[in-house]
DNA sequence: ATAGGGTTAG
């Protein structure tokens, strides 16, 4: 995700964020506060809430002991290492390829591309030619960053001087076309390509294309790819079944996960840590917390070892449907086992006590973390943010993006968006437009769903236009929510002709979670003939209409009280109509 | 070293 400041070093974000907070502070109509008179403030915005008195935030909030349990434990890991950040500029150790690349992977990592650009630029022009590993690392920065064209540029270039591209960059490319473009016959174009330039697939390009698939729902292609696998004598490893585990578990198939993950051992290839936590995580999503406690249980028997990301996803599990107090106890079990909390643990628990408690008390968390030395980070930001959007703390949340800020956190993406969709909510269009078109914000996908959302439902379309004329279209792609979300709004205000001509002009053929939106919309909007003739025209064009779509329709009937009435023999036909009886 | 897992926003 691209951050919205392209620069970390503390001076260059204290200057940017001064002309983004000159625009949200009069977004808002609030001048800078000094933090007395935030304090101030507080007491008047008390009533309804329980906001914290100045007695509060200093000392111990009686309601719950969940962080200082949480700091005492992580107390016990004093050497806790951290990700290393370059600053912006840094220079290479020596001015060789290797420490080049050294360089470039670590901004590319901290999701600096245009970093990344600079010293490749250096490279060159200080006569150090680049090798087949930095060109990798250029284009896969490139690609991580939905920079497709330049991505393409660069690999042009360096077949044209000369070096030799390699397994792995053409799996890069792989990976941008299978993964971030979902144009699967451009990524088999792609191995093609590769054997005819004699440099055989391996397992991470194959790994790559299945992840890919499956991610776009596509389970059947992806086995498809697995056998064309063993075919050319290519094992597959771990990586390459941990797609279907995610496939599987995150359409609730969890029989079927169970049973991938038994195969997975008698073919001699156990599942890993990952695939256990994939599991773990379709456990907990869908409720089966006993059988995550079970397969926590047995994981010596059973031959892994779980790691902080188990702990992790399963804590987040439990927290989620309000297990605190068990999801402590696994967090001491995770102390017990040596495995350090992360900032991603203290994530989670922070959102947890917002939720469970208030968001006073989760913002009082994290500035005691800041005090303990607790590593922060955008996203602990980002979930006191949330919750203070929620109850429409607006002041707050200024106070909270300064102190970020003074910190040497840069507000994110999401950072923004969170901030957008309260105004909207909160009927503030024209502080939301303020902060969408500030200098230096990067909008992404979620920024266009949330504008497309809640400008179309308050009536503002031409407002809508406008904004979304001014976004790089082929930098922020159109994503399945983006699809359903248009439906949406389209149906509720009856406009039906309008969401079915959108459907037909969608790039993929017929996706079927717009169509079941679509059908949801149609059956609400009494538009039973409408829906029968698009399902015909689908059947027609040889597509399969799945159980989603049909289990919308129902529901959709159902609302609309025609499960009791005449209407349900349309159901029947529609449901022959995706059999294909009639 | 090019691939898979956990936290926040639609």
């Amino acid at each position: 995700m691209a951050a919205c400041i392209s620069s970390t070093s503390l001076p260059t974000a204290i200057r940017y964020a001064a002309t983004t907070l000159d625009i949200f502070i009069d977004a808002i109509r609030l001048r800078p506060r000094t933090r007395s008179s935030l304090r101030g403030h507080s007491t008047n915005c008390n009533a309804g809430h329980a906001a914290p008195t100045a007695d509060a935030t200093d000392g111990e909030l009686p309601a719950s002991d969940l962080l200082s349990r949480f700091s005492g434990i992580m107390k016990l890991f004093p050497n806790r290492s951290r990700t290393f950040f370059p600053e912006p500029g840094a220079k290479p150790f020596q001015s060789d390829p290797f420490h080049y690349n050294l360089l470039m992977k670590a901004f590319s990592r901290a999701g600096r591309p245009d970093e990344v650009l600079r010293l490749f630029r250096e490279m060159k022009e200080s006569k150090c030619d680049p090798n087949v590993l930095c060109y990798t690392t250029v284009i896969d920065a490139l690609v991580a960053s939905n920079r497709s064209d330049e991505a393409e540029k660069v690999f042009e270039e360096m077949i044209d001087s000369g070096v030799t591209p390699d397994a792995a960059s053409f799996t890069v490319l792989v990976k941008f076309y299978s993964f971030y473009l979902r144009k699967f016959d451009s990524a088999c174009e792609i191995i093609r390509w590769m054997v005819r330039s004699g440099c055989d697939p391996d397992v991470v390009t194959y790994s790559t294309l299945i992840a890919g698939l499956c991610r776009a729902g596509m389970v059947e292609e992806a086995w498809g790819v697995l056998d064309q696998m063993l075919q050319g004598n290519c094992s597959p490893n771990a990586h390459s079944f941990a797609p279907f585990l995610q496939a599987y578990c995150s359409q609730g198939k969890i029989e079927a996960a169970i049973r991938l993950m038994e195969s997975m051992r008698s073919i001699g290839c156990p599942p890993d840590s990952v695939a256990y936590n994939i599991l773990i995580n379709g456990f907990c999503k869908h409720g089966y917390f006993n059988e995550a406690a079970h397969l926590l249980e047995n994981c010596v028997s059973d031959g892994w070892e779980p790691d902080a990301v188990t702990y992790n996803t399963y804590i987040s599990g439990l927290c989620k449907v309000g297990r605190a107090e068990d999801a402590f106890k696994q967090l001491e079990m995770m102390l017990q086992k040596k495995l350090c909390p992360t900032v991603v643990t203290l994530n989670i628990v922070l959102d947890s006590i917002c939720r469970e408690s208030t968001v006073w008390e989760g913002n009082h968390h994290l500035e005691r973390s800041l005090e303990l030395g607790l590593e922060v980070d955008v996203v602990s930001y980002n979930t006191i943010i949330t919750r203070l959007c929620d109850i429409g703390k607006l002041s707050w949340v200024l106070k909270l993006v300064t102190d970020m800020i003074k910190k040497g956190i840069s507000p994110s993406t999401e950072t923004f968006n969170i901030m957008i969709r309260s105004l909207c909510k909160a009927g503030k269009f024209r502080k939301a437009k303020c902060i969408f078109t500030s200098r230096g914000f990067v909008a992404d996908t979620i920024t266009c769903n949330i504008l497309i959302h809640e400008f179309y439902m308050a009536g503002k379309i031409v407002e809508l236009h406008n904004l979304l004329s001014g976004v790089d279209m082929d930098k922020i792609r159109p994503d399945s929510i983006t699809y359903n979300t248009i439906i949406d709004c389209l149906c509720k205000k009856g406009k039906f002709l309008e969401a079915i001509n959108y459907l037909r002009s969608v790039e993929d053929g017929f996706p079927s979670e717009a169509v079941a939106h679509l059908a949801y919309g149609l059956v609400r909007g009494r538009k039973i003939g409408e829906l029968l003739n698009l399902f015909e025209e689908m059947l027609s064009q040889g597509l399969v209409l799945d159980g989603q779509a049909f289990s919308h329709l129902i529901i959709a009937f159902c609302r609309n009280g025609s499960c009791q009435s005449r209407e349900i023999y349309k159901v029947c036909l529609v449901l022959d109509k995706m059999l294909g009886i009639v």
